[in-house]
DNA sequence: CTTGACCTTATAGCAACTATAAGGTGCATC
DNA sequence: GATGCACCTTATAGTTGCTATAAGGTCAAG
């Protein structure tokens, strides 16, 4: 082991993720294929850790591995325009507003079902229980009124 | 098959969801063993529906199908006080508005994101390619847990 | 009695890891 | 040189809530 050079452990270490994570990479076609030491051990270098990084952020973005992937091979073009990775971007945003809304139309009718019972009572008497055992869908009056 | 009966896809039918999904609340331990023609069809009656009908509507309301299990057994008992209900309700309310503000500082962050690169340009100089390969919030680097 | 729609089970796959087992390597210390 | 220990290796199974496939059996109509 030179400086400069990581094992796949270290490597994780100083991208704040472990290593099955990065072997992971390594099986999905992330990752690039590492030298070895005699022993078997990756050797990873100061890119595959750019690399390793760059799929990170990725991440933390909500892209998935295949999104990632693609990602990668656009980065790696360096002259060709970048108008996909915009759009890429941009239809994940989009995708994320429509995840976003479909949560927080959750989120309103579990607090409408939640707001059902006062407490304190007992569950044949439960307006959640009762809520959840009848249609309120396609109820016309509906079951809970807050 | 007598009136007031279902096979595995009438019942699926009737309650808008599919036949596999059926067998697999089964197999889970959801759905209640049913008879079986001398053939070894599943018999349904109208209180199977009825149950498939509370699961679907919890799985509606985001509850995982081991809370599913658990607010069936509570709802079984109908004299016992409801507070493990509306506890359990409430609980998962908070999970979902956690999820829902996660997803939203996402949304904040791939909004800045995209509106780095103005379009038109070559990868080398996209600065959506930049941002995802360089630390940009250097100050910490959080490991997101989605 | 054949057709065809429906049913049965078992098995594998999805996403993105996480966990476990059983064993090998590398380096420091005795 | 032997030992110990942290770390590495691969393979395999589990997670969640289904979906898809295969290979076969049942039921009712015509
Ligand atoms: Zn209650
Ligand atoms: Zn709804
Ligand atoms: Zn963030
Ligand atoms: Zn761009």
């Amino acid at each position: 082991m030179q400086s400069g050079e990581y094992t796949v452990g270290q490597l994780a270490t100083a991208a704040r993720t472990k290593a099955v994570t990065i072997r992971y990479y390594e099986r999905q076609g992330l990752m690039r294929i590492p030298t070895r030491t005699p022993g078997g051990y990756r050797i990873y270098r100061s890119d595959d850790l750019d690399r390793l990084l760059f799929i990170l952020r990725c991440r933390h973005f909500g892209f998935s591995l295949e999104n990632v992937r693609e990602l990668l091979q656009l980065a790696d073009q360096t002259d060709a325009p970048c108008a996909e990775v915009d759009a890429k971007v941009a239809r994940h945003l989009d995708e994320v507003r429509e995840r976003l809304a479909e949560l927080q139309s959750l989120e309103a009718e579990l607090q409408r079902l939640s707001r059902c019972c006062a407490g304190g009572g007992i569950v044949k008497d439960c307006r959640i229980i009762e809520s959840l055992s009848r249609d309120i869908g396609n109820s016309k009056t509906p079951a809970c009124t807050p």
